[in-house]
DNA sequence: CTAGGGTTAG
């Protein structure tokens, strides 16, 4: 009698040809036992469903088994996890075929076992076995989820010297792992040499690899290519274009597939339902997300997730917060991502009330040894200014990555501490971990703030080291670290290169010009971004009247001051009134000022009380003098420049019993003049200098220096301006007085060791000396240098004789900030302290100066 | 009996 084989019986069956009784009859010799294929259908139904075990017995007790039966348990262990067993079973399989291998090395992928898979594969063709798509497909998706490159290349050379390259599955293989070790352009090769692009699968691995590279552009495109070429998506593909969507912010198109998916009818799918919501959410419109929230049955925790996300993005903590508790109430399992959502929504209105009942909840529900929750924690005590549990929470840590770092950094950042900043910063590179954008941007504000140049460019170094893409965010803040450090062709030339600009990099650049005394630059610059349809911002406006200002351009100083409110909305705070304030008193028009003056909306503060006073000195208003005098006393009472312009100012008018009453009343009260030091960076260390100094160790040599410079000056027509010295010494007294003061003592240390044609950078705690002003003017004619002295107010440039500034009045000392999450730009000018961090070439700290003590405090 | 693609984060 004719006997099936096992395969023809199987393909009986699938063609629906039912077999008559005499057939299993004669299969199976005892007829009430079920023919060995249901068998084995039952073996893999009973695993699929969870019980292994009892597939296991089912197995032992088979007094028959086929390689199916094999191959089944074999895979149901491997599935499992469970690889002993499955090892164990594959060595006493009596007739090995591929797909007995195939299921063990499945097995050893899924699970991450590198070694055992690839040791299984090379085994496999050594006896003979040739792999199939099946096996290159299961290695594949290995190399993709362990972005094991290297690994995932020898499979690709593999499948085109067994020429598997042209086959679907496994090209769907090759271009998730080359998409997922960001090698996108090796993806996108192999996708379009792939001549059958009929699988779905193929395309949504390729959509998603754009998407996860950050390419949402190309991610929806390649969404609309696959529709017209007629492959139809499913609940994968939905999900990755949606995210593309939420990344460009792509709105409408995103409603278009929300459309399409209604139609096609995968709303019901929790991916798909999530990953609307995200869409709607990271596009502004919460309205359309809590509709999709709301129609959707049951919970679904990622949903609500990004629903909370989305809330904090537009600014509605409390609805996240609100959000939050319904999630608690409902008790519909809060996860890792729920709680970073939750505190963010905190940190930004810290509320550190609830932040800290959060924590508390988190420890209380075993979530704090999460990554992603600890450095939300972190991040919001950060915030919250609260840095002692934020780095108690740090310390805690045991695997901190890169964002756990960066929220320290920016944490001690925005709290003022740049330094701290800084040399976590150092420490973060010395422990091996390797920054990214966030941080890079994070640090190079620091060093914008602290004006450290040399940091600053060792960073930007670093940074391009790393071989990472660049962001808007690094951008910016290299505009801005540059322009700070008074290098303006250098913050020009990354701005030149960049491709996308918004308001922060035109405002950094604006404000890097008005810092830099080149007024007319800084209006432009304004108009050529007006032109390019980016709109001002409350930032740019105090970099254009500064702009203004120290230019003397009285009338667009008017013009631009009108039209913040008039054209763009925004009102004036107190830096722009300073900046027109001081605009109308250079040029004369006291009365002006002291109308605007009375007519402000906004409570003068320091800075504008100061403009005030500095236009009094030179046009000698005593009434208005006195009365910003008065205010200063009250608003910055350790303040001594108040005092000294008031009894100057006096002393100017003959008045010199009440200068005398101004100077007994500053020291009654304690007020002491902040000593004048300068300082010079060279290799890394800081030269700290005081007026007549003579602690530096190369004292002698500077002041031999010091004599030639006066001789050399002195014939090209310099006049030592006695106005600037002490009072109660001789003439000859005062002239020696003056050449020792700290900005000399550092140029002549300048002139002595920076290298001939590079640029002597030195560095003021205050406003520079109007004699030294004169006499760096004739060392750099005579001494044919480039001299940039940065002081309290703004940088001078000294080249051939010229100086290229001139500035009174100085930004507010506090901090604008902007209210959204890019960095900073502060129109803080300085910090009376500078310090330097020695640094090897790669990065690493060797030791750390406070430049103001001139003391090395810490070596590493 | 073996295989591939998806959502939420600083």
């Amino acid at each position: 009698m004719y006997k099936f084989n096992l395969k023809q019986l199987n393909s009986l069956r699938y063609v629906g040809i039912e077999l008559c009784h005499s057939f299993h009859s004669c299969l199976n010799s005892v007829s009430n036992v079920p023919p060995i294929y249901e068998l084995n259908r039952n073996l893999n139904g009973l695993w699929k469903s969870g019980q292994l075990d009892e597939a296991r017995q089912m197995f032992d007790k088979m007094y028959e088994r086929d390689d199916f039966t094999w191959n089944t348990m074999i895979a149901a262990y491997a599935h499992s996890g469970r690889l002993d067993e499955a090892k164990q079973l594959f060595d006493e399989t009596p007739n090995k075929c591929s797909i007995t291998w195939s299921s063990l090395i499945s097995g050893y992928c899924r699970y991450g076992c590198e070694t055992e898979a690839f040791y299984l594969f090379w085994q496999m063709q050594y006896e003979g076995q040739k792999p199939s798509q099946f096996t290159l497909g299961s290695l594949l998706r290995m190399c993709s989820s362990n972005s094991l490159l290297s690994r995932g290349e020898q499979i690709h050379a593999h499948a085109i010297k067994t020429q598997f390259n042209s086959n679907a599955f496994v090209n769907t293989g090759l271009v998730d792992m080359y998409a997922k070790c960001s090698c996108i352009v090796e993806a996108q090769y192999i996708f379009e040499a792939t001549p059958d692009r009929k699988s779905h699968v193929l395309w949504t691995a390729m959509i998603t690899g754009y998407s996860q590279s950050n390419d949402g552009l190309r991610a929806i495109k390649c969404f609309r290519d696959m529709q017209a070429e007629g492959v139809v998506s499913n609940q994968y593909t939905f999900p990755s274009v949606l995210t593309a969507c939420a990344a460009v912010k792509a709105r409408r198109f995103g409603a278009q597939v929300h459309g399409h998916i209604i139609q096609t009818g995968f709303e019901a799918n929790m991916f798909v339902e999530s990953a609307l919501v995200d869409m709607y959410a990271k596009c502004g419109d919460l309205n359309s997300a809590r509709r999709a929230l709301e129609t959707m049955e049951g919970d679904n925790v990622v949903s609500w997730n990004s629903m909370v996300v989305g809330c904090v993005r537009q600014g509605f903590e409390k609805e996240a917060l609100l959000l939050f508790k319904k999630m608690h109430a409902r008790d519909m399992g809060i996860d890792d991502f729920t709680y970073p959502s939750v505190l963010n929504s905190c940190a930004s209105i810290k509320d550190m009330k609830n932040a800290k009942s959060v924590h508390c909840l988190i420890v209380k529900t075993g979530f704090e040894d999460y990554k992603l929750v600890s450095n939300a924690l972190v991040d919001v005590y950060a915030k919250g200014e609260d840095l002692c549990s934020a780095f108690e929470v740090f310390n805690h840590m045991t695997d901190k990555d890169v964002i756990s770092w960066t929220s320290l950094v920016t944490g001690y950042a925005y709290n003022g501490s740049h330094e701290i900043a800084l040399k976590l910063f150092c420490e973060m590179r010395l422990v091996g971990v390797e920054p990214d954008q966030i941080v890079i941007a994070s640090v190079l504000s620091a060093c914008a703030e602290l004006t450290v140049l040399e940091f600053g460019q060792q960073v930007h170094a670093n940074f391009m080291k790393l071989g990472l893409e660049s962001t808007l965010s690094v951008d910016n803040s290299l505009v801005a670290m540059y322009a700070k450090c008074g290098c303006i062709e250098d913050a020009n030339e990354v701005f030149n290169l960049m491709r996308i600009r918004d308001v922060i990099t035109w405002t950094a650049l604006i404000v890097g010009y008005a810092q830099n005394g080149k007024g007319k630059d800084s209006l432009a610059l304004y108009n050529e971004m007006i032109v390019s349809g980016t709109k001002p911002d409350f930032i740019t406006f105090i970099g254009l009247l500064f702009a203004c200002s120290h230019a003397g351009l009285v009338e667009q100083g008017r013009e631009y001051f009108e039209s913040m409110d008039k054209v763009y909305g925004i009102k004036p705070g107190p830096d722009h009134y300073a900046c027109i304030i001081d605009l109308l008193g250079r040029s004369g028009k006291m009365n002006e000022a002291k109308e605007l003056l009375n007519q402000m909306d906004v409570e003068p503060d320091a800075t504008v009380w100061k403009a005030l006073l500095s236009a009094c000195r030179v046009h000698g208003n005593l009434e208005l003098a006195e009365r910003a005098a008065k205010a200063l006393f009250e608003l910055e009472p350790q303040n001594a420049v108040p005092y000294v312009l008031l009894s100057n100012i006096y002393s100017a008018a003959g008045f010199w019993d009440d200068a005398a009453r101004l100077r007994r009343l500053m020291k009654s009260r304690g007020v002491c003049k902040e000593p004048g030091r300068s300082w010079i960076e060279m290799n890394s260390t800081v030269h700290t200098f005081m007026s007549e100094d003579r602690s530096h160790p190369k004292t002698e040599q500077i002041y031999l220096k010091i004599d030639e410079i006066m001789i050399m000056i002195k014939e090209a027509g310099y006049v030592p301006d006695m106005n600037f010295a002490l009072h109660d010494v001789d003439e000859e007294g005062k002239e020696l007085g003056l050449s020792y003061h700290s900005e000399k003592l550092a140029v002549a240390f300048g002139l002595l060791f920076v290298p001939q044609g590079a640029p002597i950078r030195i560095y003021k705690n205050l406003r520079v000396c109007g004699d030294c002003h004169t006499a760096m003017k004739f060392i750099s004619r005579v001494f044919q240098r480039h001299i940039i002295l940065r002081d309290s107010n703004c940088f001078h440039h000294f080249r051939e004789g010229i100086s290229k500034t001139k500035g009174l009045v100085s930004f507010k000392s506090g901090v604008a900030k902007r209210m959204d999450d890019t960095p900073q730009l502060q129109v803080k000018v300085i910090s009376s302290s500078s310090f330097s961090l020695m640094l090897e070439e790669n990065l690493e700290v060797k030791y750390w100066i406070r430049a103001s003590s001139g003391v090395v405090a810490k070596e590493a």
